[in-house]
DNA sequence: AGCACTTAATGTAATATTTACACTTAATCT
DNA sequence: AGATTAAGTGTAAATATTACATTAAGTGCT
């Protein structure tokens, strides 16, 4: 095997930015680091790729340690490998988003964090390593996704209103859309199913509430159905 | 530095999958390997990154080795890393591709290769390792990024005719075009300079000269252009 | 010289998509 | 009962996309 000979001293990692909705702002999932270096700061949950583990299944493992959770949209973004990025060594990191149900999980301390946190992705300004470059990579990432992806889907209650989709999509995109546009090129894409129920104790007329026609991006995917918004 | 102890035996790697416009057809620039696994196949160009390098210096480098080209468009695409992906070890490899004018270049073989060949896109159907998965997933994000950047500087010559650029679109695309609809909205965008002369010594209608109005995708950036096809 | 051949160049009308915009409705709260 | 809040709804103008056919300017052949 001469081939592995030429192996080298080298880690690679995944990190996870975490997305969720919550206040009709767009959040991010941080930890608070356990071990140097940047012990005690807040940055990205991540972890080295085990040796028998598919690159893909890393975060997935970061997410369910930190929220329980498993089969959630998550999506690669790009992989970081400057020479300095990491100041103990040589670490190549893949970087992946998901999206929860920010309301439906209770984040706890993992092994590798002493605490977890939402925070709010468009207020943050410094992060350690490279984190900073990779939470803009993995917004703009998600702002592009959104606009060609049902991902609803993991960011909504299972009944919803049409403000609600709104509120998520201005989130997301971090700016104010029109409401009857947003409404009609909506439902125009014939992806959600009337659940004949109203909105109940709201000071204001109630809303009409929805499902997605399908669970999961994947069905979704195998309907066939088109989506642009 | 307690961090180092875990790290593990693995390594990274970078394949560059290299694109080049010949005959009218999208072609990708294949190795003939000179190692084991797979000696003798025809495969992506691609290497271990050096320990000192910087992860985007890698394709840079397969690419120097081949053609002795620097500075063309390079973008990373996607990282594979399941565990069985390589048959002697774990390897991850970062996918990256880019764009090279095939008629200015003149293949060599390189220190990891015994040949060097330009093979139509479209008609490769096998491949080793996960090589033709990494060539679809870079064929279809050229096909992405060819709608909102002016990849055109990379793979036409100086001086081109609108049927360069038509014919270029739709090798990269794989269909056919409007030539009129091409243009128009081509042309609307406002890249590309009537340089004042016509082709000469062809059996036809001579057909007008263009350049474009920058000369890399950076300046062209910096100029803050919209380009959308 | 004339004709055949090849590709270049050009405009318009029909259709579809996107944008901008304001009032009425139905509930709660005081 | 009146104030407050967010839900719900349609249209016209502007813009973008699509489909489509003829003339122009060279070379090659006889």
């Amino acid at each position: 095997m001469p081939f592995k000979n030429t192996f080298f001293k080298s880690a690679f990692s995944v990190d996870n930015v975490i997305f969720g909705l919550d206040d009709s702002k767009l959040k991010v999932l941080l930890i608070r680091r356990k071990g140097e270096p940047f012990k005690g700061e807040w940055a990205l949950p991540g972890d080295l790729v085990h040796p028998k583990e598919n690159l893909r299944d890393a975060p997935k493992r970061v997410l369910k340690e930190l929220t329980g959770l498993v089969d959630v949209y998550l999506e690669q973004v790009h992989t970081f490998g400057k020479v300095d990025r990491h100041p103990v060594g040589r670490v190549v990191t893949v970087a992946y988003y998901s999206l929860v149900n920010i309301h439906k999980v209770k984040p706890r301390a993992a092994s590798f964090a002493s605490e977890v946190e939402w925070f709010p992705v468009f207020d943050l300004d410094s992060l350690p390593f490279d984190h900073l470059e990779i939470l803009h990579k993995c917004t703009s990432r998600l702002q592009k996704s959104v606009r060609t992806m049902p991902i609803g889907f993991e960011l909504l209650p299972e009944k919803f209103t049409l403000s609600d989709v709104q509120d998520l999509y201005e989130a997301v995109l971090n700016k104010k859309l029109d409401k009857r546009n947003f409404r009609k090129k909506f439902l125009s894409m014939g992806i959600l199913v009337d659940v004949k129920e109203y909105q109940t104790g709201v000071a204001h007329r109630p809303a009409k509430l929805f499902r997605f026609e399908t669970e999961t991006y994947d069905e979704f995917k195998a309907k066939g159905f088109n989506f642009e918004i």
